[in-house]
DNA sequence: TTTCACCCTGTAATGTCTTACAGCTAGGCA
DNA sequence: TGCCTAGCTGTAAGACATTACAGGGTGAAA
């Protein structure tokens, strides 16, 4: 089964049971027993949604949530704090803290010795990880995670996707439906640069009117209250700032 | 060399052409002649930085700038525009449109038949693909394509930070040593949510006049001129909105 | 003990946004 | 023709942000 079959059966996962059993499977291929799958989509900044898929064993997981680990995992740090794009391997050196080696420790009484961990940053500020563990614990082992970074990260990434897919995209996103119009674009673009209405309406050359008017429409759209909110919601939900190499965009003739 | 090793060397690069070295010897051992590596960066969003870390034919790049190839290649729409984070292979299927269809072609002419593309999408708004092509264009090296999947796409990563390291750390980047303090990053996130000043100084039990201080030193250090250029900063450069998994922040009183 | 970063607070004038009222044009479509 | 969307414009009052002035408190580091 080469990399892309791998990945192939997760695009024909309709739900979130099918998704967990062909994870399942996928990951036992790889040599593993165990893999969680974490989420974090920043719908509302202040309070970010968090969806697990968890195919560790419940005890740990609870032990691991009731502890806080969340705050010392050197893996949590690396994927979803520092927002690394590299997976990172569950080494001493990774775990070279006082508590993350009695976190590390305490994982292994749970058959979860030996392992790695694969960030996926989503294109709007959406936050991924999948871990990967296993008993084993030889010389032999190691290596076998080393030599299966790659097939971990596609999986990561292609598990990303079929999340988003099948559970965020029907879920408690407000991204679904909001269309803006390229006017209301191009003046939530100047107006998240920092401009005032007025200096937008010399860019686009209309009246300053205008451009108020084409803000709050986007606003309205969006369901939110101010200019703030609304640059703030369009940034993460990927409506403006995703411009990629030519776009319309005329220059101020200003200063 | 397995999936690790082929990444570490790019670690121990210092200069970009240490890093197109290294590069272009990885990608051959891959299996291919030619990549290309391209990041944007949304400092100003009206005017992204991008970088482009060319190991194509020099004519070839020259053509399709000068053509804004960029528009209509499907590799850059899944990766830049679409902000995809699974690979895309250059099948028919990717390039069924009429003008990719001719694109591919006229890249054939220049050696780049058969190949892929890899998105990394970074933790801070940051977009980049890596393209790996090559002239050979039988059914077994479109199998050699699929079977190096989860390699490109590891590469992909690892050559990312590499360039964060070596060009965007150093260069151009706003980024660089704005230290936000707590209290100024949870004004920001009450501010990006649309709370006003008022509401801000109730939800964090200050004066009022306390939060338009705290924010106002925020933009300072970040060099932009008003609120909303402080949010939009802010979240494209990761400052806020990137809380883990517990957070600090308190919640509101008010409805 | 001084210095520094961080946090906190006030007044006043001015600039900008928000909201509510009202109305125009052009083009697509049934 | 009527209906709809997108784009465009105006006035005026009130809410909010920005700027400039001024100041005090704490704790950690030098």
């Amino acid at each position: 089964m080469n990399d892309l079959d791998l990945c192939e059966s997760l695009q024909n996962c309709a739900t979130v049971g099918d998704l967990h059993t062909a994870t399942t499977g996928i990951v036992k291929q790889l040599g593993f027993e165990h893999f969680i799958f974490g989420v974090r989509v920043n719908t509302s900044l202040s309070r970010p949604y968090q969806f697990v898929f968890s195919g560790y064993p419940k005890q740990w997981r609870d032990h691991y949530t009731e502890s806080d680990y969340e705050l010392i995992d050197p893996t949590v740090q690396h994927c979803l704090v520092d927002r690394r794009v590299i997976p990172i391997i569950w080494t001493g050196q990774a775990f070279s803290s006082r508590p993350s080696m009695r976190l590390l420790g305490e994982a292994k009484e749970f058959g979860l010795a030996n392992g790695a961990s694969f960030p996926v940053q989503g294109g709007r500020g959406e936050a991924a990880m999948l871990s990967v563990a296993s008993s084993q614990n030889s010389r032999q082992a190691k290596r076998d995670v080393v030599a299966m970074m790659g097939k971990g990260q596609l999986l990561a990434c292609h598990l990303f996707e079929a999340i988003q897919r099948i559970v965020l995209s029907v879920g408690p996103l407000p991204v679904r439906g909001v269309e803006l119009t390229d006017r209301e674009k191009e003046c939530l673009l100047w107006a998240a640069d920092g401009k005032t209405s007025w200096e937008i309406a010399n860019i686009v050359h209309v009246s300053e009117r205008t451009i108020t008017f084409h803000l709050q429409n986007a606003a309205r759209k969006m369901g939110v209250n101010n200019r703030q909110h609304a640059i703030s919601r369009a940034l993460s939900m990927g409506l403006i700032g995703q411009s990629p190499v030519k776009t319309l965009i005329r220059y101020p003739d200003l200063p």
